[in-house]
DNA sequence: TACATTTATGCTCAAAGTGAGTATTAGTAG
DNA sequence: CTACTAATACTCACTTTGAGCATAAATGTA
């Protein structure tokens, strides 16, 4: 006897604009099927959601069709780069099983649009590191990030002996305080670290208390939203070196200066800018049209465009950021 | 009102013996969940399945616990790397539905074991090139290219006008007819555009047709399962290169030219050796162990050991294979 | 024992790619 | 005309890669 199983649809929709990466967030409170009873930890916490949807076997022929479907709908907007990010299952995920409800899955997707268009009634775009301040080294090492390894620190000691070695092995690789250095791919890894050490205010949350017993670091979302988004940065992190999607998010032409803001809001490294020029120049994804972009305050910059041939041509390589030319 | 929608898990268990690449496969007539009615198409079909087992969210805390569960429970093995690979559910994938049954929705895994240790009934180990040939070119340009490209050209041509130049555009892409070269990773790419080319078996099947019109290329598997395999090779492909998982696949003494023969099997293509040796040793991944291995024929070969401390130490960087130094 | 054979391992070298600068250019604002 | 700003160009040491040649340590055979 198999118990009821309800299929859901999440969405990472990420744009990039004034140098930040934005996520689309909509405030759960609005979503009818959120019942008051569940209480101060979501509704009325003033948390913010990633848009979700359902999947109806009955209506809709393919997961990436009925989220195209009901982006469409809330959003306005065609979405264009759409990808599959990962299944949610785990028991507990949504509060709303303590209630007797069904066992919710998630199937998430990351989504990205150009900003700008989409406006919609409850829903607004927000800072990404807003939710992950970790993730952003664009300034230098985090501020967050000093204090955030002396409660790591607190998590490795309050652990017998045994496995405080294990423990600090795990705070070593996510974070870089080994030999190992900072990898902005862990995205992931170092969420649930912080997740499992109670640093982060939805363990409590999770647990039924509302009020953390220690610090906690970034803003929360609701359910395992946050989880999901660290997916998504993770993913499009990883991603950008090897595919050229940076140019799902930025308009059709672009200063070199543009796109490497773009690929630095998203990455959270600063770049070196000759060298940043080099690579997507000598990698055929781009091409000048000739024309000036005088709005920079110096020397006018020339407008490129993404060139689509380069699919066809080449191994279509992404502005292979993170791996490539660091700092400035 | 939304209908009826079943989760279920697939598994692709890969394992590498005698430098072949393996998938663990079982015999769809053994499954009890298959109905007669579906005839050839499935049943008597002796087409390899790849083992799946349900998604019981009355049972099953996680999915990867579910997982892991039941491969043990098949296969009498534990399996040590287990990651997600893809949730299928396209409408029609499973042909039961035609016959009035639920949506069926698939979270497909990866697992990844050292053959030798499984021996279950009704399961057996198949080489992945049996059902995508076109992927091995460890000994050149696969026999089958040539007749493939020649369908293909026939695809092409099949199509308006308008639309031949997208479509040779996109054959050029996949299969590297262009200046781009083969590319490794585009496992999944090729198999979908051959599935829509008309070009493997299941793509009659789906029709109801169990006999092709026109050439069809690879053993058939049974549903969608081809697919999820090609996404799980794709999949191991792209992860060799940054992360070390091959070691998960070999006995724990090694020599280099064994850990070769694997990354080869797996990759598809022949590795430059005096090379891979050199990437390998300066990545700090393995260790000599001073023993000797003289099976070998020649000069006897050093064993090496993975060195489980690199995760700590460095970026954990895979043996960079396809990327990599080519050819012998 | 000397020697061919086989495979492992070591070494070299040119070409390409990368990190980190300095130098020059073409605008704007005063 | 000049100071300032940002874009673009060029340089240079260093590392990584692709490809091959050379040597080492086993085995089997004349």
């Amino acid at each position: 006897m198999t118990a009821r199983t309800e299929v859901g649809l999440n969405a990472v929709i990420l744009a990039v604009s004034d140098q930040q990466p934005r996520v689309l967030t909509v405030d759960p409170e609005q979503l009818p099927e959120i019942p008051d009873a569940l209480g101060p930890g979501i509704k009325g916490s003033g948390l913010a959601a990633l848009p979700s949807g359902p999947f109806d076997p009955a209506q809709d022929r393919t997961l990436e069709l009925a989220l195209r479907n009901w982006v469409q709908w809330q959003t306005k907007t065609d979405i264009g780069y759409v990808e599959q990010l990962y299944t949610f299952a785990d028991q507990g995920r949504d509060p709303r099983e303590r209630l007797g409800g069904p066992r919710v899955l998630s199937v998430a997707y990351l989504a990205l649009i150009k900003e700008g268009t989409v406006d919609v009634a409850h829903s607004r775009w927000q800072d990404c590191y807003a939710f992950l301040p970790w993730e952003d080294w664009r300034g230098g090492k985090p501020e967050a990030i000093e204090e955030l390894a002396a409660a790591l620190e607190g998590w490795i000691g309050a652990d017998g002996r045994a496995n405080r070695r294990q423990r600090r092995e795990r705070v070593e690789i996510c974070f870089g305080f080994g030999d190992a250095g900072w990898d902005g791919y862990q995205v992931l890894e170092r969420y649930e670290l912080l997740y499992e050490a109670g640093l982060v205010s939805e363990y409590w949350l999770d647990l039924g208390d509302p009020k953390p017993r220690g610090p906690v670091f970034g803003a929360p979302m609701a359910y395992d939203h946050r989880r999901i988004l660290a997916t998504g940065l993770g993913r499009i992190r990883g991603k950008l070196r090897y595919r050229p999607v940076v140019f799902e998010l930025i308009e059709r032409d672009f200063t070199l200066m543009g796109l490497q803001h773009v690929v630095e809001a998203l990455s959270g490294l600063r770049l070196h800018k000759q060298n940043f020029r080099r690579l997507v120049e000598r990698s055929g994804l781009v091409e000048g049209t000739g024309r000036l972009d005088n709005r920079t305050g110096g020397r006018p910059a020339e407008l490129f465009r993404f060139r689509r041939e380069v699919l066809r041509e080449r191994r279509a390589p992404g502005v292979g950021a993170l791996a490539g030319p660091r700092a400035d």
